[in-house]
DNA sequence: ATGAAAGCGCTAACAA
DNA sequence: TTGTTAGCGCTTTCAT
């Protein structure tokens, strides 16, 4: 009716009168690895150029891998003054019942929320930034697979952070499925897990080596890649294996540089604050987004690509 | 001074009140192929999308491969009406003196200048929207490499559009130097040029493998991968050459899909006209962008990590 | 030169 | 309910 005229509503004539201010807040882990800093550091930056655009950030800060905290910090964004509720929350999801209960009662209460970097299928989220952890793990099986090339038996070490969190699941699923699938040859040592810290994968992977000197190739799907780096340290060029390592970070990037890691699968923290923005924007707005636009791409870096 | 204060001039507000229209014109070749076409396609959206956001865009279609033809459309932007003189100008460079020419008369006339896809290095423009194309020659010479694997020589064809192309020779040359550097068991055969034609690409490659049924890779670095699929028809599955293409087609996709093709490198075409709008935006507000932000990363496919 | 006033497209507050 | 008016932060015009 209306549209046939070809009229369209000018926002920033509306948000001018109405003196419109699109409160955010993201929740992040206070995890101290280097991609949640890297993402912290996007957000702040986002904050900095937010004051020319209408947008107000703020950053709250959970304990890492704590439901019952997220829960909590989630709750405690639907109380306060009215007229201060936030326009729209970001989390990093822990899978968890209580974290799906909260998000569903913001959810009520009309708050747009975005699931960042890890998901929370079946909550009441209105949109997940991140990566499809799943297709990455397949993706790394890929390339493992080709990298170390047919003929016999291969032994393969994967390196997870830790099992309880669902990015680190799904990936290991899509790698066992890849080499399951089209590598049989490749044999998978059991997962160790490092909690994400850097010594502690040093000393778990070397002391694996020492016990499978046979390893050709390496899986890291979590972080902890200063350790991973170290540990390679020691090992003659010649029985290098193929490591694969994830998140682009000083580590891999050098690592990758001098080849002692073949490829790095990454997700761009940069790219995924600003798609988060776009998104809670426009659902705060009761905008449409195209869903296309803002899918987050794994990136697959070598020595060659690099940015 | 006055950033002392805090004071933040509201953009929004002052288009407002000059009631300001951002004209941008896109100089695009009328090519038929695939990605071209997807370019095209984008910006259409783009001016879809525009009305909203007080950005109207115009398309200029000129001849493809045709220096003077360019520069005369850059030269036309130029004169008209005063008041409709644009605000900024995209186009695809062929790599000419006289259309350095123009980029250097519209560039004294404050007219911002961006390059899209094929950059023309040393000329007035403003910037470069497109990946780097030596790089992803040298990516495309990486992964050609480890999926061949070690061992006795290997024959391996190129196959480009045109010699002509800047992006088309710059690809042609990281390929051959990170082969030449890292993988010296791999010989080239002679590049074939296919005109980005795919008839004539399935033509020239189905002969070329007869001459030389011991071709163990291709690499396509230009379009007309329809026929570099349709020639690939023929070989049994146990003599299938290590295939990798650009750009992600649905050629190219359904290919990788069913294992025809082992890699594609691809530039994201609506990621690069949204790009170039927010830096054409940026110029024409005198303002700075991040430089970091607009980069146009070389993403790789594998069947796994599809979008 | 410097200042006051009108108005861009909208919303919110108020009147009728 | 419907209509009118003031004003959001700026630029432009017109007057001082």
């Amino acid at each position: 009716m209306i549209a046939t005229i070809g009229y369209v509503r000018d926002l920033a004539a509306a948000n001018l009168a109405k003196g419109r201010l699109y409160r955010f807040v993201f929740v992040l882990p206070q995890s101290n690895n280097f991609f949640m800093r890297e993402l912290r550091h996007e957000v702040e930056g986002a904050i900095v150029r937010s004051g020319a655009e209408r947008v107000s950030i703020r950053i709250v800060q959970v304990p890492p891998f704590d439901a019952p905290a997220l829960a909590a910090a989630l709750d405690e964004l639907r109380h306060g003054p009215k007229d201060e509720e936030p326009a729209g929350i970001a989390f990093v999801a822990v899978d968890a019942p209580e974290v799906r209960e909260a998000v569903a009662r913001l959810s009520r209460s009309g708050i747009p929320v975005v699931s960042l970097v890890s998901d929370l299928p079946g909550s009441a989220r209105d949109h997940y930034t991140g990566i499809d952890n799943f297709a990455a793990g397949r993706t790394a099986g890929s390339l493992m697979g080709r990298f170390l090339g047919q003929g016999s038996e291969a032994v393969v070490a994967v390196m997870a952070g830790s099992m309880l969190l669902r990015d680190h699941r799904e990936r290991l699923q899509g790698f066992e499925a890849s080499v399951g699938e089209f590598y049989p040859h490749i044999r998978l040592l059991p997962v160790i897990e490092c909690r994400d810290d850097s010594p502690t994968a040093e000393r778990l992977l070397t002391a694996l080596m020492v016990q499978h000197p046979e390893i050709a190739g390496i899986y890291s799907l979590g972080a902890g890649n200063r350790g991973l780096v170290r540990s390679l340290q020691g090992v003659l060029t010649e029985h290098r294996p193929v490591v694969i390592a994830h998140e682009l970070t000083a580590a891999t990037r050098s690592a990758l540089h001098e080849g002692s890691v073949d490829a790095v699968l990454s997700q761009n923290a940069a790219r995924e604050v600003r798609s988060t923005i776009r998104v809670l924007k426009a659902r705060a707005d009761g905008m449409s987004f195209v869903e296309q636009d803002e899918r987050i791409g794994i990136d697959i870096f070598l020595k060659d690509n690099l940015p």
